[in-house]
DNA sequence: TACGTTGTTGAACGATCGTACAACAAGGAC
DNA sequence: GTCCTTGTTGTACGATCGTTCAACAACGTA
């Protein structure tokens, strides 16, 4: 009859998700926001707007917000360091094939981009006095780190030998900070150089410490 | 009498000032709660009770809170860039020892301090969305940039004659970008190397520029 | 078809935010 | 000593924040 054709037809208010992939929708909806609004946006209302849900459920996943905010830092932290490893596990195999495939990665979408930079902002500014994102940071960091040490280590065993030996360590901080900083330049200014000349300036970098090896003569 | 006595003897209740002097008790207030909270500590509540006067105060002073924000990102901005400037300026004026104390100064306090990465942090989180930051961000930006290029300049009008021709404006960007890189990744985490080091990693840089005008033959 | 689990909703709470404004008072002018 | 200017206070308002919770409903199960 009519009442349960319409019973029948009638859309559901609402469809239910499994935990794991509502909590999923949520930390995407939460890093949208923060790429539109940065930390305008990091607001427990917009955030469900933006997923499509009440903002009561939220709560339901998430025991509070600060647990939120650390569960989309490390999936942002996650698929950041995923995606430079893709890229140098699909480059050919030998040493600078590898370090150039992740200064191409480094420097082209989704990592060169305002908007991720404006949601690293907001995590950065969190850092000191969260706990949570201090744990976070530590654990994902680490893997980055440990990525471009192995790069450079591979390269610097191919440099002429006879060479004075490189002060790794020394080495990675260097390019780090230069990596670092172009790209946070550039997030800043698109328009100042190309992402071509960020990546050229980067591997004269490495040249100059495979051919010279002039970081180990510091200090 | 006894009355007048009272009145006589008793404190006033506040004391009155210039608006420019009490406008920059608030300014420096302002900073000085961003340094130990970051955005959390960036509330007219904070603000006034950090400065000693009343919440109201501050309204009389500046018409509403981004006005005071950017009057503080002003001050906290020229600053620096003064210092940097100063401490050039009482270096020996040959283009070498410039240098060199523009990159001690960058790599010394007040500049290398987690409180003032904490300061810049939350300014750079509104630059997107607040046309005011970004006008007193251009205005202020002008003067570093300008400073940093008339010391490569020099540097480089003195370099062997033969050498390849430099291209000022990849040297420029690649050497702020290492300045800011460096100093990003002390003021994150203190231990990993020391302020020397970045120092001589900088140096090491502009030798390399001078020496060989390397980065004339990129791209 | 009826039931039970639980993902989901929506209203409500107290706290804190930026701003507005009337009343007060400090300190100079006369 | 009195008045006037204006720097300063304190309160109040509306908006928005994170969190709580009782009620609802989708959907697998029997």
């Amino acid at each position: 009859m009519a009442l349960s054709d319409a019973r029948a037809t009638a859309k559901p208010r609402y469809e239910r998700q499994l935990p794991e992939q509502r909590r999923q929708e949520l930390i995407d909806a939460t890093i949208e926001c923060l790429k539109r609004d940065g930390h305008e946006g990091l607001s427990m209302r917009a955030i469900a707007t933006q997923a499509g849900v009440s903002l009561g459920l939220i709560n339901h996943h998430f025991p509070n917000k600060d647990d939120l905010v650390a569960a989309a830092y490390r999936h942002f932290n996650s698929q950041l360091v995923d995606g430079l490893k893709a890229a140098v596990h699909k480059a050919p195999s030998f040493p600078r094939a590898r370090m150039r495939a992740f200064l191409k990665a480094s420097f082209s979408r989704p990592n060169l981009d305002p908007e991720t930079l404006a949601v690293w902002v907001v995590f950065w500014g969190m850092y000191r006095h969260s706990p949570m994102i201090q744990g976070v940071h530590r654990e994902s960091y680490q893997g980055y780190v440990q990525l471009l040490r192995d790069m450079l280590t591979e390269l610097v065993a191919g440099a002429d030998a006879g060479a004075p030996p490189v002060d790794l360590r020394l080495a990675a901080i260097g390019l780090t900070a230069l990596l670092d900083g172009l790209w946070l330049e550039w997030c800043l200014q698109p328009g100042t150089f190309r992402p071509a000349e960020a990546i050229a300036l980067c591997e004269a970098w490495v040249d100059n410490l495979v051919r010279r090896a002039d970081v180990a003569a510091l200090e």
